[in-house]
DNA sequence: AAGTAGATAGACAAGTCTGTCTGATTTAAA
DNA sequence: TTTAAATCAGACAGACTTGTCTATCTACTT
């Protein structure tokens, strides 16, 4: 076992305590021991927990628009590939056992002050809500609009992120359901 | 200086940590330093770090409805006071430097076994999704509602929190903003 | 076959953490 | 004025933290 597979052994490891118990409660010596590596292994990968916190973002981060897209791929309308996005989250959220957005969860726990974390996040929401302006644009309103593509956009970007931090709260897809419905009475 | 005196400052400095820096970043050295109080006074007054979060978050949660009842009274009709429940946070956002909800925060960081700490914060969501319900069944739909009553409520309170953690995010009010406009068109 | 780089175990430094305890001092009430 | 409780400063225990360092071993490449 060489260099890529210790690197991924602990990315992986390191992703999951993260995300399960949070960044400031995860230590070194339980990744180290977790993973069933070297502490000068981890220390030869990573300059320091920050950089692996990063890592964990970025690879995170690039995955989820990876998965979301072969899910979406087989969605033929743009009004169908929206309601979509809501049962993609759905079945992460199942998934993931109910502990919410990984970059919301980070964010939440960071130091105001790092500035690279938060940007990391924005960057993501930012994609999302692109992803869904998108999609917005592409639907064919041959009825009157009541809300403008823009607000109609933050409609269903402000769902989603409602749906999946209350059904943190809730431990329960429910929200999201709703948002769902709310959003397909709309479009 | 006695009692009452110490532990309320004690409470209102681990608040203003815990919320600023977060709980698991806020040391006790730090909570006594800053209070300008002993050490053995603030184990006299809470048996433990995680006796005080309890105490910051129930203070937290009832002074929040009592703010919110009073922003609220001079208001006259349901309309308006759901409306105002998005000034009432776009207010306190702003107030409290765009930090997001206190509750939201400390159920990202705290140990997903932590049943308390859960249990208040669902509490605290249920309360305000309530609040929000009476209101809805108080408005008078004289024009065919697009949403049930009960999607409405949903909509009103993802709204919420979407803008709300969105705002924390980009550490703006547009997002709350554009949840109100939006509110504003569906009642 | 020799050399190089990755991986190993584990000691170590220097600091932090929570919580306990002691003993002195202040404060308020009886 | 006596008494009891609150507060003080600070030492201390014991465990944990991140990160460095040494020394050895293993595996791959040249």
């Amino acid at each position: 076992m060489r260099e890529s597979n210790v690197k991924d052994k602990i990315l992986d490891v390191a992703s999951r305590l993260f995300y399960d118990q949070g960044y400031n409660l995860t230590g070194i010596n339980q990744i180290i021991e977790e993973a069933d590596i070297a502490r000068a292994s981890l220390y030869h990968h990573f300059e320091s927990k920050t950089d692996l916190l990063l890592a964990y973002l970025e690879k995170t981060r690039q995955q989820w628009f990876v998965d979301l897209d072969e899910f979406l791929r087989p969605i033929a309308t743009p009004r169908e590939k929206i309601l979509a996005i809501f049962d993609f989250r759905i079945g992460r959220q199942q998934k993931l056992d109910f502990k919410g957005c990984h970059f919301m969860k980070i964010g939440a726990e960071a130091s105001q002050h790092d500035k690279k974390v938060f940007d990391l996040v924005k960057d993501h929401k930012e994609r999302l809500r692109t992803t869904i302006s998108e999609l917005v644009l592409q639907i064919d309103h041959g009825h009157q609009q009541p809300l403008s593509n823009d607000l109609l956009t933050d409609t269903i970007f402000l769902l989603l992120e409602g749906g999946l931090a209350t059904g943190a709260v809730y431990r329960s897809s429910e929200p999201l359901q709703h948002a769902k419905e709310i959003v397909a009475t709309l479009i």
